[in-house]
DNA sequence: CACCCAGAGTTCCCTTACGGAACCCCAATA
DNA sequence: TATTGGGGTTCCGTAAGGGAACTCTGGGTG
C-alpha cells in the first residue's frame, strides 16, 4: 500500500500514530494490558490474521511499547508492557471514554473501569497539568515549539 | 486490503477506531482543530491523495464528527468540528503528551499548547472524573457493563 | 526410538486499499 | 468565449490485509 510515514514529520500526534496507528494495533494492546500476553491467545481473542499480529508485535517491540519475555525452555515468547508502553494506555483510556459516550447506544457501555484509589467506576477527565483546570481543545492555543520543522 | 470491521466489536476502543482509526483520518481532525477547512488546503498540508481525502472527509462527516459548511452559492463547502468532533481531540492531546515525551528527542516538542486558563504551555493530566485522583493503567480494574456481549 | 502435540511463527495466494496523476464539473470572472 | 479555482472522480500500479496451510522447535508418551 505504499503507507506515507509518518514517524518523520514534525508532529508528535504523527509520530504517535507511526507507532500505534496502524490498524488492530490499539486492539493488541488492549488485550496485553488486559493481561493476555501470548501469540495464539491474541490472535484467538482479536481474529486477526497471524501473518499481520506477528508484524505488529515486532513493530510494537522494536518501538519499546512491548518486551519479549521468554517462559519456557523452548523458544517461547510472552508479551508485557514496558513503561512506555503503560503511558500509551492513556489513549485507550481516552477512546473508552469517547466511545461511551458517543457510539455505546442504548445498550450502554460494554467494559467499565473502576478507579482503585476510590473504588468508584468512571471515566478520564483531562485537566492541566500546571493548573489542574480542565482542558480540552477550545482551552488551548497551539505555538511553535523548540522542534518545529524549519 | 479487506479490511476488518471493529466497529460491531462490543468494545468502545474498537468502535471509535472505527470512526477515526483509519489512516490518516486523526491527522485530518488535527488539522480541522487548527482551523483548515477546505479540501484544497488539507491536501496541500498533508501530502495526502485527493481520493483517499475524499474518502476520509465523507466517513467523518458520516460519522458526526465534521459538519460541511456551504460557504459559497457555488456548491463549496467548509469542514469544521462538531460537538462531537471537538471531543475526540482529546485524543490528539493525549497523543501529544505521549510523543512530546518519548518521541520527540534532543529537539524537543514542535508544537507547544499555552492553556488560556493559567497562560502556560503545558500538557494534559490523566485524572478520575468522579474523585480527581490521577487514573492510568494500572490504576484501573476492567468490569463487565451493561453493553457487554452475551 | 517413533510418534504426536503445542506454541509461535512463516509462506503463499487472493483481494482490497493506498498513492499519484490525470481528468471532470461548475460557477464566476475577464 | 476562454480561463481559473475549488472540489472532487477515475484509472492504474503496487503494497498491505485475510486466510489457510506449512514449518520449526522442543517436549511428552508408549
Amino acid at each position: 500500500m505504499q503507507r506515507t510515514n509518518f514517524g518523520e514529520m514534525a508532529c508528535s500526534i504523527a509520530r504517535t500514530l507511526d507507532v500505534i496507528g496502524e490498524p488492530w494495533s490499539p486492539l493488541i494492546l488492549r488485550d496485553v494490558w488486559a493481561g493476555m500476553s501470548r501469540f495464539d491467545q491474541l490472535q484467538a481473542d482479536l481474529g486477526i490474521s497471524r501473518k499481520v499480529l506477528t508484524e505488529r508485535l515486532n513493530h510494537l517491540v522494536d518501538q519499546g511499547v512491548f518486551e519479549r519475555r521468554p517462559y519456557d525452555n523452548r523458544p517461547r515468547y510472552e508479551y508485557h508492557l514496558t513503561a512506555k508502553g503503560a503511558e500509551l494506555v492513556d489513549l485507550l483510556m481516552v477512546m473508552t471514554r469517547w466511545g461511551d459516550r458517543w457510539l455505546a447506544g442504548e445498550a450502554g457501555p460494554p467494559v467499565l473501569y473502576r478507579h482503585q484509589a476510590c473504588g468508584e467506576t468512571s471515566h478520564v477527565d483531562l485537566r492541566c497539568d500546571h493548573c489542574g483546570e480542565p482542558m480540552h481543545a477550545s482551552d488551548i492555543d497551539p505555538l511553535p515549539g523548540p522542534g518545529a520543522a524549519v
